[in-house]
DNA sequence: GCCAACGTTGGC
DNA sequence: GCCAACGTTGGC
């Protein structure tokens, strides 16, 4: 299994949202770009964990635990003239657009914020605190994982639970 | 295929 | 609101 940071504007989507979905599952679609797109179709994966990230607001912040629950499938917000997600060149045959679905697992009893994971040995190496990098679905290390419970303030015993419950 | 212009992201 | 970084577009 591995481990990964989705980033989400919390006025688009926040990790409330996910939780007020039925069985807190929701599609993680709209993603425009080949890189996360790749990954999402070809390396992301039930089982895998999910950190989830909000950005764009004061203190930007991991704040909660999500688990991937089914596998890349073309993502149909593309072919939807409707969808702010619309792309023209998306058609049945080739979706060009690919989205997984992800479930709530729980939030963090306190975020943990940009200025925590640079403070942290483990943590400041993360993707998400490179200057410049856009990328919505970033791969995370298991250590890094491991360091974001910990963090967080949760005992040993319930990070191991987490763990598990992320599994599934 | 190059590269300038442009739009978007996102931390601060 | 500013601006750096990045991806995309489109003229040539």
């Amino acid at each position: 299994m591995k481990y990964w940071l989705f980033k989400t504007e919390p006025s688009c989507f926040s990790l409330q949202d996910l939780k007020e979905r039925p069985e807190g599952i929701e599609p993680w679609d709209g993603v425009r770009n080949y890189q996360a797109r790749n990954l999402l179709r070809d390396v992301v994966k039930p089982g895998d964990g999910v950190l989830f990230y909000h950005s764009n607001i004061p203190r930007p912040a991991v704040v909660g635990l999500a688990r991937v629950v089914r596998e890349g499938y073309p993502d149909a917000t593309a072919l939807n003239p409707e969808s702010a997600h619309f792309d023209p060149r998306a058609t049945e045959k080739d979706p060009v657009w690919y989205r997984v679905d992800i479930q709530y697992v729980c939030s963090l009893p306190a975020p943990i914020t940009r200025q925590d994971m640079r403070c942290h040995p483990v943590l400041a190496g993360m993707d998400v605190l490179k200057k410049g990098n856009r990328l919505s679905v970033q791969p995370v290390s298991r250590q890094q994982w491991l360091a974001i419970l910990s963090l967080a303030g949760l005992q040993d015993s319930l990070a191991d639970c987490m763990d598990r419950a992320v599994q599934g």
